[in-house]
DNA sequence: CACCATGTTCCTTG
DNA sequence: CCAAGGAACATGGT
C-alpha cells in the first residue's frame, strides 16, 4: 500500500486510536516481519508498553512507546501490501495477519499479504532516509548535490530513499510530469532550475495526495474492498474517483491531461514508468 | 499459462 | 567507485 501520502494518512487513522493504549500480549505469525529483532525480545519489550504518539518518516511508521525499560520506538513498513489497523478483539483476523498486538477489548493488527513489510524496533533503516519533501520548501542541498553527481535517470533517483524519502513508484512518475521533466534524464544533465522545479513538484504531488486521502472515504479494515491506487480500498458502495486523480500513471495510451499526446510506459530499473512525449523533455 | 503489481535488498556484471 | 540489470522475497489479480 504504501507511497509517503498513504502512510501520512494512515499515521493520521492511527494516532488517535492507539494513544495511551497498552500492549497486553505481541502474536507474531510471520518471523520474518519482525527482522533483525527476535520474537523473544520483542515480547518482552512490547508487553504492557503504553502507545505515546504514531508518527511517520518517508514510508515508516514510528511507534512511540512507553514500556517498563524507558523509551522505545517501533518502526513499521507496509511493503508492497501491508495495512494496519484497529478491530475489536474476538473479530476473524485476515488470513495474512502478519503481527497482532492485543491491547484491552481490541487490538491492534498488522496484515500484509505479501510479507515485504516490517514491523521491528532496528532504526537502521529509519537513519538512512534523505530529506522529507514537505519539510523543506526550498531544495535542501544534499538533495541537490545528490542529484548532479548521477548518472542514473532522473525517475529512478526519486526513488532512491536515501535521495528523497516517500516518494515511490507512482508518485515519481507524477512529479516528473508535473516538472516537465523527461524521465529518462540523467541527473547530471539537470540544471539547477530544473532541480528546483522538480523538487517542488515532488512536493505538491505528495502534498495534493495527502489532501486527496484525507478527504475520500477510506476502509482501513480488512473488509475494504481491493485497493486501487490509493489503498485502504474504498469502503464498499464508495464511488470511485479514483480514475481521474494520476496524471500520467497506468495511463499508457491515454491522452495526456496537458496536451492530449499519448501517454508511454517504458521500464527503468525493472519497473514501469509513465510520461508524456511532448510534455516532458 | 503468461504477465503484472504501491518496496527493498542483495548479487552480479560491466 | 559507480551504474545497470536481475533476482529474490510471497501472494494475488487479470
Amino acid at each position: 500500500m504504501p507511497e509517503g501520502p498513504e502512510v501520512e494518512v494512515l499515521v493520521r487513522h492511527l494516532d488517535p486510536l492507539l494513544r495511551g493504549r497498552v500492549i497486553q500480549r505481541v502474536v507474531v505469525s510471520r518471523p520474518k516481519i519482525v527482522r533483525p529483532d527476535s520474537l523473544a525480545k520483542l515480547q518482552t519489550l512490547l508487553r504492557e508498553a503504553r502507545f505515546q504518539r504514531v508518527s511517520r518518516r518517508g514510508k515508516y511508521l514510528l511507534f512511540d512507546l512507553e514500556t517498563r525499560r524507558g523509551s522505545q520506538r517501533l518502526v513499521g513498513h507496509l511493503g508492497m501490501t501491508g495495512r494496519m489497523f484497529v478491530q475489536p478483539r474476538g473479530k476473524e483476523r485476515p488470513r495474512h495477519a502478519a503481527v497482532v498486538l492485543e491491547l484491552d477489548r481490541d487490538e491492534f493488527i498488522f496484515e500484509d499479504t505479501r510479507y515485504f513489510g516490517r514491523l521491528t524496533l532496528s532504526q537502521q533503516a529509519v537513519e538512512a532516509l534523505g530529506p522529507e519533501p514537505l519539510e523543506h520548501a526550498e531544495p535542501p542541498e544534499e538533495f541537490v548535490q545528490a542529484m548532479q553527481k548521477s548518472r542514473r535517470p532522473v525517475k529512478v533517483l526519486l526513488l532512491d530513499q536515501a535521495i528523497v524519502a516517500s516518494v515511490g513508484n507512482i508518485y515519481a512518475s507524477e512529479a516528473c510530469h508535473v516538472a516537465g521533466i523527461s524521465p529518462k534524464r540523467a541527473g547530471t544533465k539537470l540544471r539547477e532550475p530544473e532541480i528546483a522545479r522538480l523538487w517542488s513538484a515532488v512536493r505538491s504531488v505528495l502534498e495534493e495526495a495527502i489532501r486527496f486521502g484525507s478527504t475520500v472515504p477510506l476502509a482501513f479494515g480488512s473488509d475494504g474492498t481491493k485497493d486501487g491506487l490509493f489503498y485502504y480500498g474504498r469502503p464498499d458502495g464508495a464511488e470511485d474517483f479514483y480514475e481521474e486523480r494520476l496524471r500520467v500513471y497506468d495511463r499508457a495510451g491515454q491522452p495526456c491531461r496537458n496536451c492530449g499526446q499519448g501517454i508511454r510506459r517504458i521500464v527503468q530499473a525493472a519497473r514501469s514508468t509513465y510520461f508524456c512525449p511532448r510534455c516532458q523533455k
